[in-house]
DNA sequence: ACTATATTTGTCAAATACTGACAAGTCTAA
DNA sequence: TTAGACTTGTCAGTATTTGACAAATATAGT
């Protein structure tokens, strides 16, 4: 388990035998801020992700678990919100599942009218 | 269940019987802008959950629950990510606690050599 | 229909946060 | 001690968020 996703993305670079500069120049990112996002003091922006993938050969989906998990986590622990919030999250996303088809069949049938 | 944050204010205001208006002057915020956080156009600020809970005399940790679980739904389903996420998230909560608990004591330790 | 109030929507400048870039520092191994 | 790896600090440019206000629309009472 790592701190932050940074640690995450060093311990893959350390594994692969790679530099900061060498990873960095693969996801187009200056090596001394990777540097910084390897020790928790920039985050790791969402829209790299494919890259890093890519780079490690990682599943996307597993990959985005981790960074949002990691994300989530930070997001609680810095709130001192209680860990109820995930179990209300989860069925949030359920209910926003659910209107998301409700809504679709209501457009498939305007567009059929 | 609510859409969002500002949907759930929304029913404590009309509960409560306030207006816009009135529930903004106690928020310090712009009647315009509380419409459009009720209807999901802005985002409800964080900073102002502790007043929402005094208004309504709620219980704080309670509406940090809220606040934050919708912050956490919509931040994976907006970016199609497995709720999986949110088990690993509660992992690690706890081990960014326990690391803080270690942290502690060795900080005491170190202020009493 | 008219008026007053409530709500919604659009816009904008100011404040804030984020990002890329680079310089300068420390650390490490040959 | 030198080269490469890594860390830290800083800063201007960019993007995002916020507060504020005007104007449009909606709603209810008369």
């Amino acid at each position: 388990m790592t701190k932050h996703f940074g640690e995450y993305i060093k311990q893959l670079r350390n594994e692969g035998g790679f530099t900061l500069t060498q990873l960095g120049a693969k996801l187009d990112l200056d090596s001394a801020n990777l540097s910084k996002i390897e020790n928790g003091k920039r985050d790791f922006d969402e829209k790299r992700l494919l890259q890093l993938a890519s780079v490690f050969n990682l599943d996307l989906d597993r990959l985005k678990t981790e960074f949002f998990s990691d994300f989530i986590a930070k997001k609680l622990y810095q709130n001192e919100c209680s860990t109820d919030a995930l179990i209300v999250a989860e069925e949030k996303v359920k209910y926003l599942k659910q209107i998301n088809v409700k809504q679709e069949k209501l457009n498939f049938t305007k567009n059929n009218d």
